[in-house]
DNA sequence: CCATCAAATGACCACCTGGTCTCATGTAAA
DNA sequence: TTTACATGAGACCAGGTGGTCATTTGATGG
């Protein structure tokens, strides 16, 4: 975690800083982003950045934590308006809405998206809690006996995450494309395990 | 392309520098990868390996071009056998072949997947052909009526093959449960795109 | 025996990396 | 005014990168 004195710092240059990590972090993976360019957008001196953070690491969970959170706040409200909604409504959902954040403030859902993607230890150590949540709610589903009993849950939601990753990235700035797929992918997914009906 | 310089090499030369150059490839991505660290598993001095080849992106697409022709050539052979064949059985055929493969040759199937996820412009480029012989397949399959019309055929390949990239990674060494996962979503999609008889 | 020429070699280059260390500066207390 | 101390600052470090180049080696043909 950062330094007391990273914390001292005025709003203004904190926001700098991080937004100079989600800059480099957005564009390039843990170990192939540069902490040289991440100063340099910050516009501080390489010391002031050892003042403020251990090490690069350090910035690294600070930035992603942040985000998570963001990501978490999103679901939370989300799940807060129907508590009984359809766990496929509510990842759509949650999808548009992040994505739309994301307009607002660009670089933000890339460096969310790339840390899925980054092999780095540290980075599969923040992406694990994610998807525990949609898979409870898949759970309670087949409880329900909408879903057949013999689906893992867990296969599922691996589908629906890894593939909204892939189109997230091949589809670039298209968001609506993205949007439109993952809709389909979701779609098919839901067909395929839906309980038949007698 | 590698120069003449390199195809004179003896075959046992040019294998070591083969394994060498896989040896690295199938643990960093391309970016990642250090020039130094495979000269020095080839044995082999610097100035030797660029009398050989042109830059690191050479012997890069040398050894790409030579894994994803082995590929090719289980595939080509898969459908050799039963060109009717239902897509998804010969999807589950061809990577158990593959997996079969991986165990032989440790690597292999390692920095073909590696492949798949490293974001380099040159790995992109590398990977884009393989899946455009499933998606003809499938719309085969659509046009004999055994798949739902509207349903993308892009996005039911893609929905596999990232599943199966993802899946990999994340049962490292269990192959078994590899394969049943990829067996699950694969029996998932293809009953959520069956067009139903009435 | 010599000339030729392709191939082998590793020292070397400029550049970049994450991280350290010393010193200057500003502020606040004594 | 002096002391103390947190912080700003950037030169510097060792080690790595991909790539070059002048030189040596060794085999071939005259």
């Amino acid at each position: 975690m950062p330094k007391n004195t990273f914390y001292n710092l005025s709003d203004e240059k904190k926001g700098r800083i991080f937004d100079a990590a989600l800059e480099e972090f957005s564009v390039r993976t843990f170990d192939q982003a540069s902490l040289n360019q991440i100063i340099k957008n910050a516009g501080i001196p390489k010391g002031s950045f050892y003042q403020y953070f251990e090490n690069k690491e350090d910035i690294y969970l600070y930035m992603a934590e942040i985000i998570l959170k963001e990501k978490s706040d999103i679901l939370n409200c989300v799940r807060g308006i129907d508590p009984d909604a359809d766990v496929f409504e509510i990842i759509m959902h949650t999808t548009r809405e992040f994505i739309k954040q994301g307009k607002e403030k660009p670089g933000y859902a890339e460096a969310g998206m790339r840390m899925k993607l980054d092999n780095s230890e540290i980075a599969k150590r923040v992406r694990k809690s994610s998807a525990e949540k949609f898979v409870t709610m898949l759970e309670r589903d087949k409880e329900r006996g909408l879903i057949k009993p013999e689906v893992d849950s867990q296969v599922v939601i691996n589908m629906i995450s890894t593939f909204s990753l892939n189109e997230y990235y091949e589809n670039g700035s298209d968001k609506e494309r993205y949007l439109k797929n993952l809709g389909q992918a979701i779609k098919i997914i839901k067909d395929g395990i839906a309980q038949p009906k007698d």
